[in-house]
DNA sequence: GACCTGCTGCGGTATG
């Protein structure tokens, strides 16, 4: 190590950890890898310590700080991260830690450290045109966008070392491929520029926390080729100690059995936040966050502007406010979502809750991480259940934590729609000379991503590039690239047809899609965020809603606008909600529970939680049974609804979303029935107006993993979710125009535009790639198949216990209520709530259980009981399968 | 006896 970093260092009281030194030595042997940390362990350190040194010994090697490696100016570093606002700390950071090993300045040329993000004004891209800096942190977007620029590729060229931040963020999603195609285009530059003319092939470390599949978070990062076989794995030597502590509710008894908003822990949550100078509350979702924020100013009005909201619905200036209070010191607490895993450098706050499920082990330790984010420290976390079976939830993740049962990120391959956008940048780049196609097929096959593409493949993706693939021939507007035959070697290269046409992919690059919202502002102007237009289509000019943690009365919409005024004296408002996906419970957490659930099962109730949730477990097991691994445990109930089954596989949300359309699609193939369904975390009920009685063998058939894949695209309207998931895909291949930023854009029409290009599409070029991607994309993302598939196969090896059961148990409850709020989710909350009530006092007090069995095991019911219970017309009509999104 | 939810992230242009 050089001697002013360790002189630093010294002055510091630092002792760099072992794992940062491994990574600089192998920085300086010129390898590449992945360094696999906890937040708050120094990883960042890791990776730029190494590049201090090698730039230092080059100064000492008598080299200019400035460019001039191999005789060429450009950018030697890169840094990539996956947020602007882990941007601007890094380059905080890496600038004053270039002062320290006096790298500062040199002959009047300083060492250029810059950004270049989508904040990063015209002036300084311009610049940075010019005048490349030598480390440069940006975006995958943005360095997408440089890649569309042929002066930029040339100083990209003089790139000898990448590191890649929070590169667990990216993998896993298509920002993660169109980052292993940026990578490998800059992996082709450098090998002809200065970078290989050096000598040193350019290097990529990914910066990642803890996942679960650390080989194929290297081989995404890396491609094939050389760079990966001599690929480093540093895990981070850094104890980090992690406490999770649980609020029991004080009344278990009166617990609620479902629910997710927990408001019921109002007290004690406030007596935390109280005991703490600073406390960071996450909450599952927006409008759970905005109901916090107003619950805890409500109940202690002195903490009015000591308290703040941050979510992604609200304004970035707004949200900025807030984190540069919270870097200040002067918030006692933050109600937030996600939008404060990570992204704001935060000095360490206190403490850290959690209220409801984290969903997934990760997720949990990441928050936790936000406390204590120093090495050495104890990063803390206090859980608060919503719900009674959340305590056995936050139990299993604590153990799986202590077992590093870490969730893994699975890196996508062959997203066609961002290869479609990645051509396109890439003939951008090109200029006048030209882009060749075989030299960029071989250079995409490098990548994970496409490393198993067809020339058939990546032909038609050139061809859809090209002029819009067969359909879209006829239409100027996707006529893009044009053929430019060279005249003397006979080559055919590439060129974009027109400069405009340059300027609108520019606009379009990136691979984040959402659903356009409606801006909410005051009279005045000023923008407090964006809400989701069907919500606002709900409300008249005069209604009260609360959004940014205030109650505003909706003035009038006007152009794509929500204007609104503070309104003053009303108790209640509506609490705007969001289309968003729902977050299943994660194999690893799921995996967890039910190793929880088996213990408790023999009679271990060792942790605090268990003990707090023993007496509704034993009341599932003295109704029915627990569900726990090898035992897949089936209720039937018959209620004055009709005959209910609840499945318990405890594969997550999704899969059971998929598995109760699969089985009611089978049984109703055996007999006719219909059925009502409800799918959460933990299993699935059907509600048939008609018994439908099913031994275990029959259930075995219903829920065996043969025909899985056509049975599903006989009950899921495949079409239609994979018409609804081609927006994105249209997106980012580029069909859609992309509005110009700032102007909004109704939900309605974009919709209808990528709407349209499906029907084309699936009418005029049915072997269009991008409608079986959208198919494919429907079956992994939304129906997760995969682990659907497994969770059938497993069924297939366990013992199935069906209990008829005498009313709702503890775990059927959640499914029960889920059911009826999804049905009657346009009446009324106090409608619904008698109604519900009514329900259950039927649903637990009047039908006797072995009249039940008895009737299933003779195989009929007597007619009278059979129009006795449709007699009171609560008929139930079909649940169409369905996804609440858009 | 019990019920009011639904994440995050990015991106364009520019002369004198």
């Amino acid at each position: 190590m050089i001697d002013a970093l360790r002189r630093e260092f010294a002055r510091r009281g630092w002792e760099p950890f072992a794992f940062q030194k491994a990574t600089w030595d192998a920085y300086g042997r010129g390898e590449s890898g992945l360094v696999q940390a906890q937040t708050g362990t120094g990883k960042t350190l890791a990776a730029w310590g190494g590049m201090l040194i090698e730039e230092c010994g080059r100064r000492e090697a008598g080299e200019g700080v400035r460019g001039k490696a191999g005789g060429k100016t450009g950018i030697r570093y890169l840094w990539l991260t996956p947020m602007r606002a882990l941007a601007g700390d890094t380059h905080k950071s890496l600038v004053e830690a270039a002062g320290w090993v006096g790298l500062g300045a040199e002959g009047g040329e300083a060492f250029g450290i810059e950004l270049r993000t989508g904040d990063t004004s015209s002036a300084m891209k311009v610049r940075q045109r010019d005048k490349p800096p030598a480390v440069l942190i940006t975006t995958p977007e943005s360095l997408s966008v440089m890649l569309s620029y042929p002066v930029m590729r040339e100083h990209l060229a003089a790139v000898r070392g990448v590191v890649v931040d929070e590169w667990h963020e990216l993998l896993g999603t298509k920002r993660g491929v169109q980052t292993e195609l940026c990578l490998a285009a800059v992996r082709g530059l450098a090998a002809g520029g200065a970078g290989g003319a050096d000598g040193a092939a350019m290097r990529v470390w990914g910066l990642s926390a803890t996942v679960g599949n650390t080989g194929q978070a290297l081989d995404a990062l890396l491609g094939s080729g050389p760079q990966r076989e001599r690929a480093r794995l540093v895990t981070s030597d850094v104890g980090k100690e992690y406490r999770f502590e649980v609020l029991i509710p004080e009344a278990i008894e009166r617990f609620p059995w479902a629910g997710h908003l927990g408001i019921r822990m109002l007290e004690p949550v406030l007596a935390r936040i109280e005991s703490a100078a600073s406390t960071l509350v996450f909450t599952n979702t927006r409008s759970q966050s905005e109901i916090w924020f107003q619950s805890i100013l409500r109940a202690r009005p002195d903490l009015i502007g000591q308290v703040a909201i941050h979510h992604g619905s609200l304004d970035r200036d707004v949200r900025t406010r807030v984190e540069e209070m919270v870097k200040g010191g002067k918030l006692r607490a933050v109600v937030c979502t996600s939008s404060l895993d990570l992204g704001v450098d935060f000095p360490p706050v206190d403490q850290v809750i959690q209220i409801g499920s984290p969903k997934g082990v990760a997720r949990l330790v990441q928050r936790a991480g936000r406390s204590g984010h120093q090495p050495g420290r104890v990063s803390s976390i206090v859980c608060v259940p919503t719900n009674a079976l959340e305590l056995v939830e936050f139990a299993a993740a604590r153990d799986a934590v202590m077992s590093r049962e870490i969730e893994t990120r699975e890196a996508l391959t062959m997203s066609l729609d961002v290869l479609c956008q990645h051509i396109l940048t890439t003939a951008c780049g090109s200029g006048p000379e030209g882009m060749s196609a075989e030299a960029l097929r071989d250079e995409v096959r490098t990548t994970h991503a496409f490393a198993g593409m067809s020339d058939e493949q990546f032909g038609w993706a050139m061809d859809f590039a090209r002029q819009g693939g067969q359909a879209l021939t006829a239409y100027g507007r996707f006529a893009r690239l044009v053929e430019r035959v060279d005249e003397q070697t006979g080559e055919v290269r590439y060129v974009v047809a027109n400069q405009p046409l340059v300027k609108l992919h520019r606009l379009g690059i990136g691979t984040i899609t959402s659903d356009p919202a409606m801006k909410v502002t005051t009279r005045g102007g000023a923008v407090l965020g964006t809400i989701e237009e069907g919500f606002i289509a709900k409300l008249s000019p005069g209604d009260v809603f609360v959004f940014s943690g205030r109650r505003l009365r909706l003035v009038k919409v006007h152009q794509m606008t929500a204007i609104t005024e503070p309104a003053l004296n009303v108790k209640s408002g509506m609490v705007p909600a969001w289309a968003g996906t729902r977050m299943p419970l994660s194999h690893e957490l799921a995996e967890a529970v039910k190793v929880k659930l088996a213990a408790a099962d023999g009679g271990d109730f060792a942790s605090a939680e268990m003990a707090a949730v023993r007496p509704l477990l034993e009341l599932q097991q003295a109704w029915s049974a627990l569900p726990k691994p090898g035992t897949l445990v089936i209720e039937r109930l018959r209620s004055r609804e009709g005959y209910h089954a609840f499945v318990y596989p405890l594969a997550g949300r999704l899969v059971h979303e998929g598995l109760v359309a699969l089985a009611a699609y089978r049984i109703a193939a055996r007999s006719p029935h219909t059925f009502s369904m409800s799918a959460s975390d933990y299993g699935f009920e059907l509600l048939s107006q008609t018994p439908f009685d099913l031994d275990a063998g029959a259930w075995r058939e219903v829920l065996a993993a043969e025909r899985l894949t056509e049975d599903l695209l006989g009950c899921v309207n495949q079409a239609e979710l994979a018409r609804r998931q081609f927006r994105e895909i249209a997106r980012i291949a580029g069909l859609i125009v992309p509005s110009y930023p700032g102007q909004a854009r109704s939900a309605r029409s974009l919709q209808a535009s990528s709407e349209l290009f499906f029907d084309v599409f699936s009418e005029f070029d049915p072997q269009n790639m991008l409608l079986g991607q959208a198919r494919r994309e429907v079956m992994e993302r939304q129906l997760e198949f995969g682990r659907m598939k497994r969770a059938l196969e497993a069924i297939g090896r366990m013992e199935i216990v069906i209990k008829a059961v005498p009313k709702l148990t503890p775990f059927a409850f959640p499914l029960w209520v889920d059911r009826l709020r999804s049905q009657l989710s346009s009446e009324k909350v106090e409608d619904r709530i008698a109604r519900m009530i009514g329900h259950l006092e039927d649903a637990a007090g009047t039908v006797a259980e072995p009249e039940f069995a008895d009737l299933q095991d003779a195989g009929e019911l007597p007619s009278k009981a059979r129009r006795g219970r449709r007699a009171d017309g609560k008929t139930k009509a079909k649940v169409p399968w369905r996804r609440p999104r858009l």
